[in-house]
DNA sequence: CGGCTTTGACCCGCGC
DNA sequence: GCGCGGGTCAAAGCCG
């Protein structure tokens, strides 16, 4: 899993060079970009060295080539001839380290050194020799690439910050109307007010009353995701905080550094949930109390925030399912009206993951497979995790956002839902249930498989740029985590969701989007499923990664390689996938059938 | 030996 | 205040 993320980082780097498809062809071409300076300058240098010997130079250069395109398709055993070839031949030789690349034959290292005699050789070759000539126009032409390749790059990452800038701006408003709407509802009660003071969360919130919702809207991508729900968590946890940052459990293991572990001592812990909650984020749910300071109003937000849940439905076998996450274990429970237990998993990827989840079979449907997950996770995640922490995150943003803005719980998840998934028959539901705001997804039904066919590559966007530039930036995860995320969610054993759902439109093209090219293989119908309900989710609550799909897909308008078969298709997609929102029960969903 | 699972006990919130 | 249910802890055991 954690490779997964070197991966993305990787990427990143690469990203920039890659943006562009055009670009890939040549990178593949010239791994390091370089080389065609490199290669150019060889070819010249060859001739320059002795000016005396230039007409034999130049002639074992024509040779020369005519030998490279040889040895490119074949071997360098050609050498033999003129003395002057063999010289060059061997030079070639040695130049190429690799011999991976045919191309680099035309690399020598020391050509480096000829090269400012490069006019001197040119020169030579402009005597005559015809082939001289589409050598240099072959350099300028590689010049040009070259050069446009760099400002496209650097185009790209001009868009890239543009992006990132309008992102913040962006989550910068959210915050301020939200601050607004919140105070207008608020106006009346003290409490707005209360809760901002808590502990260093001030920062946060003092921007607006606003407080605990801008949070969530700053989430973005998976990585920031982490980062910032965890944060907006701890913040609202931390409230509960105490001053007394334990680290220590008396459980000795690692958790240590977060959440809950405060506990150790037993119980005692909860009520300080340390500082590093903060960090770690995922405060149980009891946190409410531990907030001495905190006056009664604010638990009730903070509450929702901290305990807002997705759940998702799915039909699987296995005991669990597989989200690209490492869980552990640690407690299991028969719930009252459910002959099957609930286990309860903690996410063990980082020591102080605050995520948690609770797996249980549909008492209805064994079959089902209910996960409920739980707080956001506060370290990188495996490109195959990405998908449910996208998920999640995305929907706990979403579900909070829309409770705090509301005056009492929840204002209007019906309007959340179906900004979201705007036409949506019932993929999703959002409770406001009393304990945890919930959104649920169910994905045991398939809608209408008809409906919903998709191109798989309709939005082939590269997000490697992309990952450069959020991975600046806090967002970056963002379209991983959602192409991710679809990626995963194909994983699913228990998902049968064929095909379908799709989910808004943006949605959609987010998902497309952000499939990253690198995980791409995967078979779109699975994917796209879960991934549409993802998307759709997402989509919402992180404005950024819509926007920042759209200008992807529109950068890129390419084809996708693969993947992502998200589906712009179908426009009225929100069809497919709704998010129904209820207050009551969390489980209400909706769902389309299948399976 | 470390990590994970199992499982009984404990804590807490909520409703009566 | 009591009971119930949910959630978590942590010792014990198992496994690789």
């Amino acid at each position: 899993m954690d490779k997964g993320w070197g991966l993305a980082l990787d990427s990143d780097s690469l990203g920039s060079f890659l943006l562009d498809k055009n670009n890939r062809a040549q990178e593949r071409m010239f791994p390091a970009g370089i080389h065609f300076p490199v290669s150019l300058d060889r070819r010249d240098e060859h001739a320059s060295p002795a000016p005396s010997d230039e007409n034999r130079v130049v002639v074992g250069e024509v040779d020369f080539f005519a030998a490279k395109s040889r040895l490119a398709g074949h071997d360098r055993n050609d050498r033999d001839v003129d003395d002057s070839k063999t010289v060059v031949k061997k030079e070639n030789s040695h130049g190429e380290a690799a011999p991976c690349r045919p191309d680099n034959l035309d690399v020598n290292t020391k050509l480096h050194l000829l090269t400012a005699n490069t006019g001197s050789d040119q020169s030579t070759v402009d005597d005559g020799v015809s082939s001289d000539a589409e050598d240099r126009r072959a350099k300028a032409e590689l010049a040009q690439l070259q050069t446009e390749l760099q400002s496209m790059n650097s185009e790209n990452q001009k868009l890239r910050d543009m992006l990132s800038r309008v992102s913040n701006n962006y989550s910068v408003l959210q915050m301020h109307l939200v601050g607004l709407m919140k105070q207008q509802q608020n106006h009346g009660t003290d409490s707005t007010n209360d809760h901002e003071v808590v502990d260093g969360k001030s920062e946060e919130k003092k921007p607006e009353d606003g407080v605990v919702v801008p949070r969530q809207f700053m989430d973005l991508g998976p990585g920031t995701i982490a980062e910032t729900n965890e944060v907006s968590q701890s913040s609202s946890e931390d409230r509960t905080i105490s001053a007394s940052p334990r680290n220590m459990n008396s459980t000795g293991k690692d958790e240590v550094v977060s959440f809950d572990k405060g506990r150790d001592g037993k119980r005692l812990g909860r009520d300080q949930e340390s500082p590093e909650s903060e960090t770690q984020g995922w405060v149980p749910n009891k946190v409410s109390k531990s907030n001495t300071s905190t006056p009664v109003d604010q638990p009730t937000a903070e509450a929702t925030m901290r305990k807002a849940r997705v759940s998702v439905r799915a039909r699987s076998e296995a005991p669990m399912i597989s989200d690209g996450c490492q869980w552990r274990k640690y407690g299991q429970k028969m719930a009252k009206g459910n002959p099957c237990p609930r286990a309860y998993y903690r996410c063990t990827m980082a020591v102080g993951c605050p995520v948690r989840k609770q797996v249980q079979r549909c008492a209805e449907d064994r079959s089902i497979l209910i996960t409920t997950y739980e707080g956001n996770h506060n370290h990188p995640l495996p490109p195959a995790a990405m998908a449910m922490a996208s998920t999640t995150t995305a929907a706990a943003t979403m579900l909070l956002s829309g409770s705090m803005s509301s005056a009492d719980g929840l204002m209007n998840p019906n309007l959340l839902a179906r900004a979201i998934l705007p036409g949506s028959s019932s993929m999703a539901t959002i409770s406001a249930s009393a304990p945890f705001p919930t959104v649920t997804l169910d994905l045991t039904h398939s809608p209408n498989p008809l409906q919903f066919q998709r191109n798989p590559s309709q939005f082939p966007v590269h997000f490697q740029g992309q990952h450069q530039t959020f991975g600046s930036v806090p967002t970056p995860p963002l379209t991983q985590v959602l192409g991710q995320a679809l990626y995963n969610q194909s994983k699913f054993a228990g998902l049968q969701l064929s095909q379908e759902m799709g989910a808004s439109h943006i949605a959609h093209q987010i998902a497309a989007a952000a499939q990253p090219p690198l995980h791409q293989a995967q078979p779109p119908s699975l994917a796209d499923t879960v991934s549409a309900a993802t998307a759709a989710i997402t989509a919402d609550p992180n404005f950024t990664a819509a926007l920042a799909a759209a200008i992807s897909s529109i950068i890129n308008g390419g084809a996708h390689p693969s993947t992502a078969t998200a589906s712009n298709n179908n426009v009225n997609n929100n069809d497919s996938a709704n998010m129904t929102t209820s207050n009551s029960n969390s489980h209400k969903m909706s769902s389309f059938h299948g399976n």
